[in-house]
DNA sequence: AAATATTATCTTGTACACAAAATACTTTCC
DNA sequence: GGAAAGTATTTTGTGTACAAGATAATATTT
């Protein structure tokens, strides 16, 4: 009694799927500040770790070096970020929030808690928490 | 008793980063056929469901029609997929393997109960039905 | 049947996402 | 102390991903 297995049960899928909703929401309550999903993530982790170079950032979110130079691009055309390179070793690019990106930092990580229940309001916080951790299995 | 909540906690991030990872291993399945990852799973919903619309399928992988244009030109040009008009609605698309696709799509969905199983394999069989669900109540 | 609304797809523009190569700086090794 | 190896970031090129608007065909209304 083998389960069969179609594209919907694929575990890749199911995963692309329920990430780009969750991307959808999280964008949809951030819209309004002006920033994209992803952008809020940024701001978040540096709003909680402070000043962290590029590397550190991009071990955080789990996202590749080449891809955070176009991000961070962004955040510093929108003034909310800021470059320094680091004293002691002047390959690596310190990341810094501005004052600006600061004020903003602290609206998008007050928002990001009801968000999380918003968006899990069909989950028990057994569930919850169960999904979490499978996922941090990955 | 609050859960302090962390960016490294928030279900939008882990969702990402879990797909990000799942993405990752999939294409790393399939990519010595020469295609990426999503063109895999587009291959095996066509090989699964036969011909259908472009708004079927982008219904079936929850994807923007307008990201399947690219994705459906890009298997066009690889002589994968055939577009035809539809003969009782000449708005709509019909997508089609040809036999260059027919013949791959069978090698990639051969992959992906093994890719899933070896993906999962930290899982009991419970505890990755239970992570299917979750994922699908999203 | 002509005007209007609706639907299916494509186009355009912006933003991730990553591989591979380039650049710039540090460390190591002799 | 200088060549070689290693590390941090950026550049380049390709491929998703989606919003908003354009286009073309169909359905509806009058």
């Amino acid at each position: 009694m083998t389960i069969e297995i179609t594209p919907q049960n694929c575990i890749f899928h199911l995963l692309a799927k329920a990430s780009r909703a969750g991307a959808r929401h999280w964008k949809s309550e951030v819209s309004d500040l002006g920033i994209t999903a992803v952008q809020g993530k940024v701001l978040i982790f540096l709003h909680t770790h402070g000043e962290v170079t590029a590397s550190e950032l991009s071990e955080l979110i789990a996202l590749d070096s080449a891809t955070l130079t176009g991000l961070i691009d962004r955040l510093v055309a929108m003034d909310l970020v800021a470059r320094h390179t680091k004293v002691d070793d002047r390959r690596a690019v310190l990341i810094r929030l501005t004052d600006n990106g600061q004020e903003l930092s602290e609206t998008v990580y007050k928002r990001m808690l009801p968000a999380n229940e918003k968006f899990l309001h069909d989950f028990s916080d057994a569930e919850a928490a169960m999904l979490k951790d499978m996922l941090k299995r990955l």
